[in-house]
RNA sequence: GUGCCCGUAGCUCAGCUGGAUAGAGCGUUUGCUUGCGGAGCAAAAGGUCGUAGGUUCAAAUCCUGUCGGGCAUACCA
């Protein structure tokens, strides 16, 4: 393809002098082309031609150099380019061997990739689990391009989702020794609850949270230290044991948030490489702010703000009037903090899409007085995930889709189906999900070694968050991602499984010739057309960093091989040689490109 | 009010740097099981691409208006 994109571009410029950009696309199945071109018809406006005659002109210049592939014209202007089966096999031939489609787009560059930010003391849902899915797809992406991805994790160890739970906390009595998971996220809807409803509680959480903030600020072995916690006794007006009670919880709570993150991260195979706590970066984004108050930022009411309307945005709050550092300050701070670890070449953020506006009036702020970090930041979003049927989530209220409560739905969805034969069907589906289950008592930071089961229920959820496009919000519909048929993970498994079956089958084989029917040919030849298409739509899922590509081309190329299942036999045809090569091609082609997205290809199903 | 995103088959989505008869899956209807695993394959029905204009040889795609939905819009993250 890149071959005839060359020799035609080299035929255009030569002809008429014009070195615009030449479109190769592939051709629309009736014109039994594989490629196709609308150079002529773009040509005949500066040429004043006709764009059938321009057409002709171009192939029979082009005929005198072209090799391995037949020209075509065709109404209103289309050039039509038909590969030999030569130029096929040879490509196919390739990808049997090894895949290697790597681009050096990104070799030598260091990218770090942010993403997931669940915050400690709240419970991960399953918009974590979707852009955390997304995230790694798009990091390995990058990888793939040859770039130096550092996976961070931004979360809000502190804030006043922090108070309000620490709040609730003190009002159950709990000690930090009875605390669990479970319970820091009921007190942090009891404690939001409170914060909205009760003048009282407010002005206490308030208060709270800023020594929780003093208390971070002096970290975790300084601050159980008798002398600081006398301090900050002193400091906030309260009793020391109170201070002693907060810091226990505080801290007890953290570990226990982070090790839950780090729990369910391992389950789902994805590891960061560096977790940057709020209230690491809260001090370098105070000081940053501050420093340009007067010619960035200004103050206002006792806060300091950002006037985001000189550029077209609206003005936000950096540092609030009881001077804590808001979210902004603190992202602030985190972009810089990021630039000294890494100096990166580029930074992608990848946010839900409700904080588009808010990450404009960020970055604006900080391109003021650092304009090359912001110029090598970009911020992607996506939508929230959804249930069939419109139902809606709220956080505030906890009555919202857990993460690990994706996996209990496909189990419960598995256990409604009905029919005998259904049943026994999917019973492999229901083990392997309560080995998940079972799996949330690990405590390994390390991705697990997943099993057959596990790794086929995974692959359904990866998959079905993946084949969207980024932006808006996604429907999550459990029973179509473990739907065996159709545009999902589990399919596109079963036919890469299938391949595997067939090449097994081949080692002991017996020679049994078969006539070859000719439609068998047909279906060869278009399983073969989309594999040689892969490196293609790798570079274009790179470059707009859009997994969803990939995962469309593996569901059509999943269904090309399908058909060629069902029509062409391997085993024991007179074109045996011929068509392993096909189905090892397809094989390391599918393995690949879900490895990309997050997904493995177990043995059997 | 202002800004951003979205509107394509009953449902869920591709197609959007303009190109050939707007494509898939689910669901519905109908076929195919001595066969490399039927968790599959084949076929049918289903569309004024929200709507009205404009630009162009050519518009789902670009521009403008308009309607409908979502998000954001000062001390949450």
């Amino acid at each position: 393809m890149e071959k005839i994109q060359k020799q035609l571009e080299q035929v255009v410029r030569q002809l008429f002098g014009n070195d615009l950009l030449v479109e190769l696309t592939v051709a629309p199945e009736e014109t039994g082309s594989d490629y196709a071109s609308n150079v002529a018809m773009k040509l005949a406006k500066v040429a004043h031609k006709a764009p059938m005659m321009i057409a002709e002109e171009i192939k029979t210049e082009l005929g005198k150099v072209s090799e391995g592939y037949t020209i075509e014209v065709a109404a209103p202007g289309f050039l039509n380019f038909a590969l030999d089966e030569e130029s096929f096999a040879k490509q196919v031939a390739e990808y049997a061997e090894v895949v290697d489609i790597s681009s050096d787009e990104y070799s030598g560059k260091t990218v770090v990739t942010e993403f997931s930010d669940p915050n400690p003391f709240k419970v991960l849902h399953v918009g974590h689990f979707y852009t955390s899915v997304v995230g790694d797809a798009i990091s390995r992406l990058l990888e793939l391009a040859g770039a130096k991805v550092v996976r961070a994790n931004f979360g809000g160890d502190v804030g006043l989702h922090v108070g309000k739970t620490i709040w609730a906390l003190l009002q159950s009595n709990y000690s930090s020794d009875d605390i669990t998971i479970e319970k820091i996220g009921q007190c942090y809807v009891a404690g939001t609850k409170a914060y909205e409803e009760d003048e009282t509680a407010k002005d206490e959480i308030t208060h709270l949270n800023k020594v929780v903030y003093a208390l971070a600020d002096l970290g975790e072995e300084r601050s159980l230290e008798r002398l600081e916690i006398e301090m900050v006794a002193e400091d906030f007006g309260i009793s020391t044991a109170e201070v002693m009670r907060i810091a226990e919880l505080y801290w007890r709570g953290r570990k226990l948030s982070y090790q839950y993150f780090a729990d369910f991260y391992a389950r789902i195979g994805l590891k960061f490489d560096k977790y940057y706590p709020e209230s690491t970066v809260a001090g370098r984004g105070l000081t940053e702010v501050k420093a340009h108050i007067g010619t960035t930022y200004e103050e206002s009411d006792g806060a300091v703000v950002y006037r985001g309307e000189k550029v077209g945005l609206h003005t936000r709050v950096f540092i609030n009037r009881e001077g804590v550092p808001t979210y902004e300050a603190k992202d602030v701070g985190l972009i810089f903090t990021k630039w000294d670890d890494w100096h990166f070449d580029e930074s992608v953020v990848i946010t839900g899409n409700e904080q588009s506006d808010y990450m404009k009036v960020v970055l604006a702020s900080v391109q003021e007085y650092a304009p090359e970090l912001v110029e090598h930041t970009q911020h992607l979003t996506h939508g929230m995930v959804k249930l069939p049927g419109n139902v809606k989530m709220s956080s505030r209220k906890g009555n919202f889709l857990k993460a690990v409560d994706v996996i209990d739905m496909i189990e419960h969805e598995l256990a409604e189906t009905s029919s005998e034969e259904a049943r026994s069907r999917y019973s492999s589906l229901q083990g392997c999900a309560a080995n998940l289950s079972r799996e949330s008592g690990l405590s390994s930071e390390e991705p697990q070694p997943t099993s057959v089961d596990t790794k086929i229920i995974l692959a359904a959820i990866k998959y079905a968050f993946l084949r969207y496009r980024m932006g808006g919000d996604i429907v999550f519909d459990p029973k179509e991602s473990v739907s065996v048929s159709g545009n999902s993970g589990v399919y596109l498994l079963y036919s890469a499984v299938r391949a595997k079956k067939i090449l097994q089958k081949l080692k002991n084989e017996e020679v049994n010739k078969k006539i070859v029917q000719e439609d068998e040919l047909q279906y060869e030849r278009k399983l073969n057309k989309k594999i040689v298409q892969y490196a293609e739509v790798v570079r274009g899922a790179v470059q707009e960093k859009a997994p969803y590509k990939l995962c469309n081309y593996l569901y059509e190329l999943a269904q090309e091989f399908s058909r060629f299942y069902e029509h062409v036999p391997v085993a024991g045809s007179v074109r045996v040689s011929e068509r392993k090569v096909m189905v090892q091609a397809y094989l390391n082609v599918m393995v690949h490109g879900l490895g990309l997205l997050g997904i493995e290809v177990p043995e059997a199903m």
